[in-house]
DNA sequence: AGCGTTTGTGAAAACGATACCACATCGGAT
DNA sequence: ATCCGATGTGGTATCGTTTTCACAAACGCT
């Protein structure tokens, strides 16, 4: 039973027609007599047949795989991506090879080629570098941008960063604080840079002055965040903040650490509105006011726009589609609009 | 620059030899003169070469590709085996085809039907059915199980869980507790039936009895277990049991929301350790008393270990990896031992 | 000088599936 | 009677790569 693969033309040997035939009658396409269809479509259940899918791309020129290139997959924020992207994709009859390409551009450069290299007939990547798409492109491949935006000729599916920032600075106005900072990890990505935005439009929103002092960049290492939040919450009481906005989850994290270590109280002493929905921030108690982005639609909307434009190559304009996150109120806002 | 891709026979044409020495050339086998290999690099190099691995499996009838199939992967256990797997799967020159097969006997077969059309040369696999592995040594490709054991034919890596419930259970008797109740969803893996022996083992080492009652099988959804929990902790006072080992991570957390929202403070009230060191556990205060079962070690560990079975076919015997979980004391264990 | 070995090359045959083409056969319509 | 379209079928070229194989030239060694 074991080893040796079986072919059409094993299958069209054992019962005397072309292998032209058995291709036709497995794959649907063209003319079988229902007599000969029955008859391969049995003997290659019979025989364990499974077709050669390295031989079909070759012949084909055009795969039914898709490269899903992501930063990471401890993350739960891209493992989420990848749970929603794959399901779709395979439901709909697609191979999903995965990369992680640690957001470093040279290892994002080697993913690029290794997709080349396997003829995938799509990718979908949270982008570092605009060369990387680019490549793509010039290999007649088409490429998706998730979560982030490095280039405007190709498609974007992405969470409404700006809206969150916007929902999650002005839940904290409305809730009566002025006095708001925003901490984020950097603002070289449109993730970053986005939130931010949405933080000064909620003020201009309502007409209210605000402080660009008030917006901390704190850097990419977990040590550099450490000591910025570090630094930032020293300054605090002096500063007069009554809450801070958290862009960021890794931001999140350690600062909730801090807040623990240091004995402050949420939301007495400070309030937190936290970007991501991830676990431990309905875990902890109280637990925490955050801004959801619907992480596994974000992946399922990019698998499904994939799969459109590669089916249909006449559509080469590229588009954006922007899904709005929510906010989900907890328990980590204090109101002071009574004060 | 677009569209048409090169192939060694462009090359070949380019610089007037044949295409076997370009092939010899940039694969480094059999004799190329230093002039030609170096004129063919360089070509390649300029003209964009990449090669079509679909035409390469074809004729090697042998992929450098790796399945990967898992029964989830929004679990962020799931989700840091495959980043462990996929990190040294691809530094040492293999691509992951991931599919999630939701632990369905169904899914699972599709899953394997999938990774023979491609034509994977290894498989590793949170294993559902035992057919399922049989179906891939049948057209001989290497299957590693990971995490769970269905089958004692095939090799596995997995964390050591009969260790893991010892360790967590004999803490809680150092610490003083004899009235020590276990919770697990299911003992039809090997991984829930594992830590439950280690419960009894530890119990056995010192000697001291035990109550099999004490062991509680909640069942599979979420439904059944916070259910089950519900009613185990109605009978708790009765019972007199002052600690809980949590054999699996889901009922950890409905476990703890339980705690949470019926006010019953870990550890003053009950003690608590948990099985597996995820990232909420580590967040809430007091942190939890954890076994941690070093997940990406074991991703990393299950790669490596394919990779050496598929590149020496010689060493067919199955081969058992058990990876040792540590305890990790945090401050959800009450020390009863001055009672 | 003669003979083996090393080094180097190109032609051609795979690998498995499918697209294309040529060719039958059979109705039915003209 | 002829023609035409629909229905089936088999042969063959092809996708891009690697792998024989055959053959040459150059080299070292008696």
């Amino acid at each position: 039973m074991p080893e040796k693969r079986i072919t059409i033309g094993d299958i069209a040997k054992a019962l005397d027609v072309s292998t032209s035939s058995v291709s036709r009658a497995l794959s649907g396409k063209g003319y079988v007599s229902e007599d000969v269809r029955a008859r391969v479509v049995e003997a290659a259940r019979k025989m364990g047949y499974v077709p050669d899918l390295a031989a079909r791309t070759l012949r084909q020129r055009a795969s039914t795989q898709f490269g899903l290139v992501i930063s990471s997959l401890s993350d739960p924020f891209y493992a989420r991506l990848a749970s929603g992207f794959e399901a779709v994709a395979r439901a709909r009859g697609y191979d999903v090879l995965l990369i992680i390409d640690r957001a470093d551009p040279k290892e994002e450069q080697l993913a690029i080629e290794s997709v080349i290299a396997m003829g995938v007939s799509g990718v979908a990547i949270t982008p570092v570098s605009e060369a990387a798409l680019r490549r793509l492109s010039d290999h007649g491949i088409t490429a998706l941008q998730i979560d982030r935006s490095v280039s405007r000729q190709h498609s974007l599916v992405a969470g409404d960063n700006l809206e969150g920032g916007l929902l999650a600075t002005s839940h904290l106005l409305d809730k009566g604080h002025r006095n708001i900072a925003v901490l984020i990890d950097h603002t070289r990505w449109t993730t970053g840079s986005a939130r931010v935005d949405g933080y000064r439009a909620a003020f201009r929103e309502r007409g209210l002055p605000f402080d660009e002092s008030m917006i901390v960049e704190l850097g990419d290492s977990r040590e550099e965040i450490s000591a910025g939040i570090e630094a930032f919450m020293k300054a605090r009481r002096k500063r007069k903040i009554s809450a801070v906005f958290s862009a960021n989850s890794i931001v999140s994290q350690l600062l909730y650490v801090h807040c623990q270590d240091h004995d402050i109280s949420i939301p007495a002493d400070m309030s937190l509105v936290a970007y991501d929905d991830v676990h431990w921030t309905s875990m902890v108690r109280p637990a925490l006011t955050v801004v959801s982005q619907h992480v596994d639609d974000l992946g399922r909307i990019a698998a499904e726009t994939l799969i459109r434009k590669t089916e249909n190559p006449a559509d080469r304009a590229a588009m954006r589609t922007l899904v709005q996150p929510t906010l989900i109120e907890r328990g980590s806002v204090a109101d002071h609009t009574a004060d």
